[in-house]
DNA sequence: TCTCGACGTTGCTCTTCCACAAACCGCCGG
DNA sequence: CCGGCGGTTTGTGGAAGAGCAACGTCGAGA
């Protein structure tokens, strides 16, 4: 295992009042991987052996229904822990984790989460600030499932990626990671068909551009007013 | 303010490790209230000023839309924290609490928070385990409201109150707080009207008996299929 | 006891959106 | 270069459930 860089983790908030020995410590006992686009990291209501961080790409965070379909729960950016079922005294995991786009993690074994928190200064703290902030996105998009229309949510579903991963371009805002309209009607519980419709019908009034698994907002503001109050 | 007895905490996970010393502790900082059904606790976005522990009684965990609907995220049984937004390092409350039947609860003023998770052995975790347990709660009525049917959802709701709060009786499972036909609307993101009509349905083919504000489950098990797989 | 208001029921209409179907596009491997 | 497959588009019914409306009923307070 190539020796890792101090850099990767200098800034990021679960690690930020760290000094560097600190921080050569917990990387020289993280372990480093590639994920391929597709790939599962983890898998729901398997033992929880690790906890990991996002170094580079994207994941879906994805619970399976009874009857086999699947839902995303959640998207995860660089730079945030995940899978830390440990924090929360469960010994397994309660999602799926799954590559959205190429990736890269680091983890340690779940014997060293109570180390972490004792040692590090701030870790605990800002994992539990991570855990505080899903709740909200999740209480957040349950409420917009219960009581929005499905433009709205599908729209609101296109703008939290945006947001959460957006590269500006000319064109506009970029969504960072492959997404297929299988996938967006995933986040939103509606099918495939209607999703296409939509952003069909979005990209005919000038608010989307889209290639296949690419997607570009080019008038975030209009598809606000579509995900919000209505009038 | 009268003495509280060191019962009332024996024996919940929070303090199941702590000697009497400790608890009589707790309790003299405790503050101690009794809320009217339909009052609310806190509200959504206030500032997190206490944490709570439901002594007796039942509480709706309510999130508002911007267009002023409201839905239902959880309920909370006694002996419970709740109002726990400092574990998250939140200073306002995430949602509302409304008390739905009477209900007591113990406070404590969130400056108390650190020396509770230092001081006292096995809160934190406990803590910890709950806010896991919700996440899970919350993901599955997610999961649910993306991919069943009204009627499928409806059931569910029906069930995990009478999982969560159920009194058995010789007719069935009685669910112990008021719940009114709008309120399992807004648990399930559907209508009165609906819920009404599957309630009468329900109750046609002896599922369910229900008069005003009050539920009793008398086929439980023909609920769970209507809940779950279709066939 | 009467009145008022909150809660609940039921029928009808209308919209939304899902299911099914058929075909197309573009990328990848042979 | 070609075939195949995953992703996408589009059209057409049809059914579920929301909205509207009107009425019934229970309980609390004057």
């Amino acid at each position: 295992m190539p020796k890792l860089d101090e850099s990767l983790l200098t800034g990021l908030p679960p690690f930020s009042r760290l000094d560097r020995g600190q921080i050569r410590q917990i990387l020289d006992q993280a372990g480093s991987r590639r994920y391929e686009e597709g790939t599962p990291i983890f898998r729901e209501g398997h033992d929880a052996e690790r906890f990991y961080l996002l170094l580079d790409g994207y994941l879906r965070v994805v619970q399976a229904t009874r009857d086999g379909e699947e839902i995303i729960v959640l998207h995860i950016s660089p730079g945030q822990l995940f899978g830390i079922a440990p924090a929360l005294q469960r010994d397994t995991y309660p999602a799926t984790a799954i590559a959205a786009a190429e990736t890269i993690a680091l983890s340690w074994p779940v014997r060293l989460w109570d180390t972490f928190t004792r040692e590090y200064e701030g870790f605990a703290t800002e994992t539990y600030r991570t855990v505080g902030q899903r709740i909200g996105q999740i209480q957040e998009t349950l409420t917009e499932l219960a009581t929005q229309a499905v433009e709205a949510r599908v729209a609101s579903a296109v703008l939290r990626m945006a947001n959460q991963s957006g590269r500006k371009t000319e064109e506009g805002i970029e969504i960072a990671f492959p997404v297929t309209r299988q996938n967006i009607a995933d986040m939103t519980g509606t099918t495939l068909h209607t999703v296409s419709r939509l952003l069909s019908g979005w990209e005919k009034n000038g608010l989307v551009r889209s290639t296949r698994k690419h997607i570009v907002v080019t008038d975030a503001h209009r598809l606000v007013l579509l995900s919000g109050a209505k009038d």
